[in-house]
RNA sequence: CGGGGUGUGGCCCAGUUGGUCUAAGGCGUCUGGUUUGGGACCAGAAGAUCGAGAGUUCAAAUCUCUCCACCCCGACCA
């Protein structure tokens, strides 16, 4: 993409009224714009980054047996009166239209998704299976806060899961928590993310969490290093213990929420009436589980840890381009490297700009693609151009003639 | 929802014991020129019902009241 053509551009001051660090160099760099507390517009850069979490997602959850759907947003209230949360979600957005019907804006959707289900579970034969969604979820936070941490409106992706009985689901469940550490693996995520130990509610001992450590997170977690698990405060209240080993030396640590797992079991299947019928032809409630990951809340939290003093270092998978290519007065030679590096399937972000070297430089700092290509006359007296990673301060030479060759 | 804070051109802000504010400065934008390896420089220009409403006063960005928005702490977070 030109940079000359992208419509935002870099800011050089800090927004007022932001604090968060994800939200004041995000919104800097042109990732996102702020409209009102908790809610925001995903930019072109923004977009880019978010679509790259969505598929990585999407992948595992393919991997995982999810078929994926798309649920609605507006709710009617009947489907809310069914299980009693229209009462009690105190985050619910609830609206009223012309027709004086009323409506929630989905904060999740079980509601949805039980009396789906319902309608193709009829035998035992028919189960299991899983239906995922990545959708804009409404809460009405009664504090949004921390930039992407916590908004009143977010991209969640919800998994729900259907099975005939507890093994099944307790199988799947262990196969859900794998599959979402290999996407925490390939988001950079999995070196500072713990399976942690939540309230289960009725149907099983525990949730689990993955909290992933970090200074802006607003959950505290206490890890036993040995098992490279933890529990929340909820549990440490009850039993000052690692679940596994029992032991107590647990260490405190700051982290933020980045995905939510809970065996449901009955408490919708039944009041929705989702059931089948067994071998023996006697009528059972199907047992759910559900598994939920907020991308948007992702985003945040990478920004959160991977940055420097000059702005985002974008891990290489979800970065909105892989090359960011400087043309220092030389955009003739660029123009064909970028429309060379293009050619070989890369994506490139080419400052074509007419701007001094250092605002681009700082502008690229910012943005933090992972490589940085730099072409001017130094460079091209050598019939080359400067690398530079994100990460590193120094570049290298690199001939023209092996450009291509590596990146590959 | 309780407590605290803040609202002034697109952005960051000065000004707030009422009067010379016909609202300053920086960034950004536009025009012309010089520049070009770390946010360059010169000259000129445009851009503001001072969050909204009501009130006090000869006079309000400045005082009073109400409301709104945003930020922070806490509570809350299927």
């Amino acid at each position: 993409m030109l940079q000359s053509v992208l419509f935002t551009k870099v800011i050089k001051e800090m927004p007022k009224d932001e604090t968060s660090y994800n939200a004041q160099v995000l919104i800097r760099a042109g990732f996102i714009d702020k409209v009102g507390a908790g809610i925001y517009t995903y930019l072109p850069l923004g977009k880019r980054v978010l679509d790259k979490i969505c598929d990585v997602v999407r992948e595992e959850m393919n991997a995982l047996g999810g078929q994926e759907i798309l649920m609605p947003a507006l709710v009617p209230k009947d489907n809310w009166q069914t299980t009693g949360r229209w009462e009690t979600f105190d985050a619910l957005f609830r609206l009223t239209g012309n027709d004086l019907k009323e409506y929630a804006l989905g904060a999740t959707h079980e509601e949805i998704v039980s009396p789906l289900a319902k309608n193709f579970i009829f035998s035992y034969k028919d189960l299991p299976f899983a239906v995922y969604q990545i959708q804009t979820k409404f809460r009405n936070e009664k504090r949004a806060k921390a930039g992407l941490l916590r908004g009143r409106e977010f991209l969640m992706k919800d998994l729900y899961s259907f099975h005939t009985d507890q093994a099944d689901l307790d199988a799947y469940y262990d196969l859900a928590i794998a599959a979402y550490f290999k996407i925490y693996e390939r988001l950079g995520l999995k070196e500072k993310t713990y399976l942690t130990y939540a309230a289960g509610g009725s149907f099983s001992k525990y949730s689990h969490e993955f909290q992933t450590l970090a200074e802006a997170g607003e959950d505290l977690i206490y890890i036993c290093e040995k098992c490279r698990v933890a529990v929340n405060r909820e549990i440490i209240n009850e039993q000052n213990t690692c679940p596994l080993c029992g032991d107590k030396d647990l260490k405190e640590q700051k982290a933020i929420e980045v995905g939510n797992i809970f065996k449901l079991g009955t408490k919708f299947s039944e009041p929705f009436g989702v059931k089948y019928k067994d071998q023996s032809g006697e009528e059972k409630l199907a047992l759910m589980g559900c598994y939920g990951i907020g991308p948007s809340r992702i985003m945040g939290t990478i920004v959160e840890i991977y940055h420097d003093d000059k702005g985002i270092i974008w891990p290489e998978n979800i970065a909105p381009f892989k090359i960011h290519l400087l043309s220092l007065n030389e955009n003739e030679g660029a123009l064909k490297i970028y429309h060379d590096l293009r050619a070989a399937g890369l994506e490139v972000l080419y400052d074509d700009r007419d701007l001094s070297a250092g605002e681009k430089f700082a502008a690229a700092d910012l943005i933090g693609c992972p490589y940085r290509v730099i072409i001017s006359k130094k460079t091209l007296a050598a019939n080359s151009v400067e690398i530079k990673k994100r990460t590193t301060s120094d570049g290298e030479m690199v001939a023209i003639s092996d450009l291509i060759e590596f990146f590959k």
